[in-house]
DNA sequence: GCATTTACGTCAATATATCGACTTATCGTA
DNA sequence: TACGATAAGTCGATATATTGACGTAAATGC
């Protein structure tokens, strides 16, 4: 692997995640979300996430920091998207689950929203290309899954 | 292109950028920088770049707004990295350079610790890999600046 | 030449995002 | 039963990121 090659590979990373917050959260914007949020719809939306999801264990799903998620939960709760109750089991806990209200607006709203915005990203991706693409996200991740695992375990 | 798999890849895409910003930002954290002063001191750097650039141009480089690296520009000025200087031929502009203590941070201590973090997050990757991934997230890339044209241009 | 428009940088408000430190609750074990 | 380890959530500090609004400066219109 040359170090050239590497460059340029993260830098046009870095600038795709810049303009996938730039882009996404405007897509979005007139249901009054932004693409955190639109992420958090979407984990709840799951079938797993049905009885609700502990902000632990949807940071982890979505590899934010609680600290973080808890404010941008703070804010859905605040705009009625979703709502957050003790968990009987574990009183340590509370679990997050989908409004009703919030459910129209991720599937009534957002969604549609959502998929013009993939057919504009996405447009000129045939299937084969999307696999690709996916595959090689796929291992990156899971590198610096590895390398944030390291990171973390040396302190 | 199916829904689904488009889904799929914009939650890992966005869960690269979370783990980016997080894991590359511990990566040089021992220099006092974060990914986003990476980015700045890696344009910097380059040949284009020696006589200074202003806000603005390194704004649309790294496709970020000028408010946002206003901010940044100001906290590596205050830790030395980089001089600001009012432009000669146009008193609107400053012009952005980097300090020889930044140059020294950016090559002796910064470089092989970014070295470092290619060689872990990439290591399993190709040639031929990376030419793809660069490949695919150029064409995401060039879709999402067509995106982000039109909604700025309809207000 | 002078008015409109465009461009550059900054300020303020808001939303993300991290870490460290703290409180509280639970669990395993002595 | 006590005691330490662990895990969840919150608070504060800091850095990043957006938009909108503002003042100044340069370019363009007529």
């Amino acid at each position: 692997m040359k170090l050239e090659l590497a460059n340029r590979l993260f830098f046009r990373l870095y600038q795709c995640a810049n303009m996938l917050h730039k882009t996404g959260s405007r897509a979005v914007e007139a249901e009054g979300l932004t693409t955190q949020q639109w992420a958090v719809l979407g984990a709840l939306s799951r079938e797993r996430a049905a009885g609700g999801i502990s902000i632990g264990d949807l940071a982890r799903y979505l590899m934010v920091s609680r600290q973080n998620l808890s404010g941008v939960i703070g804010r859905m709760e605040r705009d009625g998207h979703v709502a957050v109750a003790p968990d009987g089991q574990d009183r340590r806990s509370r679990l997050v689950t989908m409004t009703a209200s919030g459910r129209c607006v991720w599937t009534e709203l957002a969604q549609p929203k959502i998929r013009d915005y993939y057919r504009e990203v996405l447009g000129d991706f045939s299937v084969s290309d999307a696999t690709h693409t996916l595959h090689y996200l796929l291992k990156m991740l899971e590198n610096m899954k590895r390398v944030d695992a390291d990171q973390s375990g040396g302190r």
